[in-house]
DNA sequence: TTGACAATTGAATAAATATTCAACTATAAT
DNA sequence: ATTATAGTTGAATATTTATTCAATTGTCAA
């Protein structure tokens, strides 16, 4: 009876384990965030775009040919890179220039690569 | 004509910005694999799974009944994670007991939050 | 050896997201 | 004004990936 707390088809559970770990877990909002954050880098597309500013300001057709794509698939993924505030862009012109807006993602990359290295 | 080593539609190319970019990025196999590492933090139940194993080992059933969802979701998700080396598994009678494998983990939430909560 | 249960697996479905295509906007030059 | 070009955008398509469902495996206990 008192189980039904729990909605798992099994009998087994710790109980106790289960309790005090979500106890702990931070709340939705919070894990969804983290989700965010990851996913923009878990795109080839995009991680090619980060690096790529990281070196240089550009505009889109400068990287749309460093990464060998159509303009408009390049303005697509700089646009939702914009609109998480990861990159920042000013026109000049009829070009529009692009950067990072955020610090972060040089040290997120060197945690990547560290790992990476590390595997073999 | 000698712009076509271009793929490009527009002229206005930064040639010297696009040679050196070129010259410095990563190959390809290398965006894949920090893509690939990113993908895996960048989904909301294996974040919330790792988030978990790093305060405990446990079965499938009490992750399940942490996340409150069904034991063949949370089997799926462990099994890519387990093809990844990022959770290892020891089986003890007819439990299967998780624990993280890749010390990263820890090292990786605390950057995804430094810049969440950095983020306001 | 049979029954019960934890866990895994493959196939089907559902959902999310990247790319393409075509139309459109903004800017500059003639 | 007209034309050319850089960039954006929305809708359609294609692709990837998470979850569900049903069947199966592995282990233990009776």
């Amino acid at each position: 009876m008192s189980k039904n707390e729990f909605i798992c088809d099994c009998n087994i559970i710790h109980e106790a384990t289960v309790k005090q770990t979500l106890k702990i877990m931070p709340n939705e909002d919070t894990f969804n965030k983290i989700a965010e954050f990851f996913k923009i880098m878990g795109d080839t597309t995009r991680t090619k775009i980060l690096f790529a500013l990281d070196a240089n300001e550009m505009c889109v057709c400068d990287i749309a040919n460093v990464l060998n794509m159509s303009k408009s698939s390049i303005s697509h993924q700089l646009g939702t890179l914009r609109r998480m505030d990861i990159v920042k862009c000013r026109r000049q012109g009829k070009e529009v220039y692009y950067t990072l807006n955020d610090e972060h993602i040089k040290q997120v990359f060197e945690v990547a690569l560290e790992h990476i290295e590390h595997k073999n």
